[in-house]
DNA sequence: TTCTCATTTGGCAAATTAACCAAATAAAAA
DNA sequence: TTTTTATTTGGTTAATTTGCCAAATGAGAA
């Protein structure tokens, strides 16, 4: 068995790895809030413009995101509002995960 | 703004980014019925031992799995059980994402 | 039409990840 | 104790991804 050949794993597997990466989860959250346009983007990350339109590509092509065009300007929204419950869930194991760590580290100590 | 320099949102994609592998995937799919033998995934997998082992490794760092030893094995369990959800939800979309383009090629058809 | 602004595309070097083989560990069986 | 079985670790090479620069596109303004 290679799952590599399973067609819905495959794709599934492209969807989490557009997600991936700090500034593609950080344009999401942002997303969360709304539509926006990538000049608002390209003001607030400290990346060139390609990098940032490339991200924005990944997103699009995993069907996370989707975009408008109005005038010069281009406004993307997300596609895929179930990721932010599992973005809260994830970040909820993360805190977990850290509290327990301390938990053992100060078992150790006393 | 550099969302490299944000924890959690390094954190967050570091989940994300263990999860987005075509055999990681497989993986979580098998264990959403239950715990299981690393033997079995080397039974099942078309792949090195130390591969499928540095997958498992991938998942417990970032905190979907668990593991126990018993004996000379060892049974690996899913500990991030809202991943399941959102995996149902990414093939919904997936699915929606494939119609939309088959209806799309049928109206250039006709 | 020409100019400017917003965004995307192409191309390349640097960084990261994956997969294999060989060797190491660790528990149980002989 | 030695051997066998199950799994992990180390190291190396190949493949993929990232990020920057420069150039291209495309829409509105002049």
């Amino acid at each position: 068995m290679n799952p590599k050949d399973n067609i819905l794993i495959n794709e599934t597997a492209k969807v989490f790895k557009a997600i991936s990466h700090p500034t593609r989860l950080w344009i999401i959250d942002q997303l969360a809030k709304g539509e926006i346009c990538v000049c608002v983007f390209n003001e607030n990350l400290d990346a060139d413009f390609s990098t940032i339109s490339k991200h924005l590509t990944v997103l699009k092509e995993a069907g996370i995101v989707d975009f408008e065009k109005r005038g010069k300007q281009v406004f993307y929204n997300l596609k895929m509002d179930c990721i932010l419950n599992f973005i809260l869930c994830v970040r909820g194991t993360i805190k977990d995960n850290i509290v327990s760590k301390l938990n053992q580290i100060e078992k150790l100590e006393v």
